[in-house]
DNA sequence: TACTGCTATATTGTATTGCTAAGTAGATAA
DNA sequence: TTATCTACTTAGCAATACAATATAGCAGTA
């Protein structure tokens, strides 16, 4: 799927808190997990700029380990304001894909 | 609803051409359909500059007509690349939709 | 006339965001 | 040594929604 960038904008962050959400995990690996996912084109560095303005928004806590296989991994779980943060995501995205159909005249 | 404007990037170029595909309109008449729809924060100048971009991306043709009632009015219809454009918006919105739903664990 | 309000479009500047591109660095296998 | 995979950082760019402001036509009213 090309030209999904600007579509992307705003959807990312949720997506990213998401994945979070659902254990610890890093950037390495949720770039990975989005490209499997059929987000092909999202590269390392735009997960990473992700990770530091939610890090920044305080919605996440982190954790610096060593791993097997590689350099220092920065560990992320969401903290009480990233789960109302997230919350307020899908509501949001709720409201948008309600409206949509309300133009489309699916409603 | 609260902190759209990051989540309507994107969309919202997709949601004027979709109300412009419904019959000939204009500015004006758009941004009062959107506020009654429930997008209460979109202002005027918002979708004028949605409106000027997409007519420089020469999806719209545009006729300027007089109105009994105030200033002059830019009526807007699709061309054969609008109708195109829309279609591939609504594909990349039904594209993240599905992934969201993946990744919500509802797919 | 002067004013107020509604209709209608245009323009300028700003903040946010996804992305590109380049760099740094550890570990492992050839 | 070299290459490859892992893993994170940063500078800068382009696109977008929005605020703020300006301009202007028309109707009603005092």
């Amino acid at each position: 799927m090309n030209g999904l960038t600007e579509m992307l904008k705003g959807v990312l962050e949720g997506v990213v808190l998401q994945k979070i959400s659902q254990g610890e995990t890093y950037g390495y690996e949720i770039t990975r997990y989005l490209n499997e996912l059929g987000f092909e084109d999202i590269v390392e560095g735009t997960v990473y700029t992700v990770l530091i303005r939610l890090e920044k928004k305080q919605l996440l806590t982190v954790t610096k380990r060593k791993s097997k296989i590689g350099p220092m991994r920065k560990f992320y779980t969401l903290n009480a304001a990233g789960v109302a943060y997230l919350a307020s995501f899908w509501e949001k995205q709720a409201f948008i894909e309600e409206k949509l159909r309300m133009i489309k005249g699916e409603a």
